[in-house]
DNA sequence: CCTACAGGTTGGCGGCGCAAACTAGTAGGT
DNA sequence: ACCTACTAGTTTGCGCCGCCAACCTGTAGG
């Protein structure tokens, strides 16, 4: 198996998934954002974004702080440092590999 | 949405998945491989590697060839024109979005 | 009391990965 | 001839994941 292709087959899943790649994308560029921004930036309906959300955050790649904008809730989301490296080190790996 | 993630939104998903990213991107290096060879190189086995070929050829990205090599059953693969065009077209994609 | 909004949870459907069973043709041993 | 084993590849069954729609919770406002 050579490298090109052994590279490929090590991407880190969490992340290579169309819909965590949007979100971690976003999030590195912005450093913060709330739900309702990623809803409406990546066009994912609530539940299928809340599960992407519950498995980067289990996945220690995103911390999310659930506040409150006066008196609406607001559930706050950035990357860690896990996952800014995680997300730099996917890109590296798909880049090399293409 | 901006363009970044609305380019990652509409990835190929044929060619996304990493199992049919690896064979494609050793289809567009070799241009014509057997089985055998696509399997030892990719590390999966007979049952994944046949179906993600069946996906690929549905779509119309691989071509298979069954012939034999002396009495030895063999089948060959070579990506289609529209498999080297959808290629292309996902690593352009995947370099302007990351 | 009824509606709206933020966000989470659930259920159904299809896709993926793996191992095991299966098909078809070939070769070897007795 | 007959039985066994091997190779190449396909099919099947199971568990897990992603996607969507629908439902559920809690708070606020009319």
């Amino acid at each position: 198996m050579n490298q090109q292709i052994r590279t490929i087959a090590d991407l880190d899943r969490v992340i290579h998934e169309p819909g965590r790649l949007m979100i971690v994308a976003l999030l590195f560029a912005v450093d913060r954002a709330d739900f309702l921004y990623l809803q409406h930036e990546t066009g994912m309906n609530k539940g299928t974004l809340s599960s992407h959300l519950s498995r980067l955050e289990e996945a220690g790649y995103v911390a999310v702080t659930k506040t409150y904008r006066g008196k609406v809730p607001q559930t706050l989301l950035r990357l860690t440092g896990a996952g800014r490296k995680a997300f730099e080190q996917y890109r590296r790996n798909l880049k090399e590999a293409l």
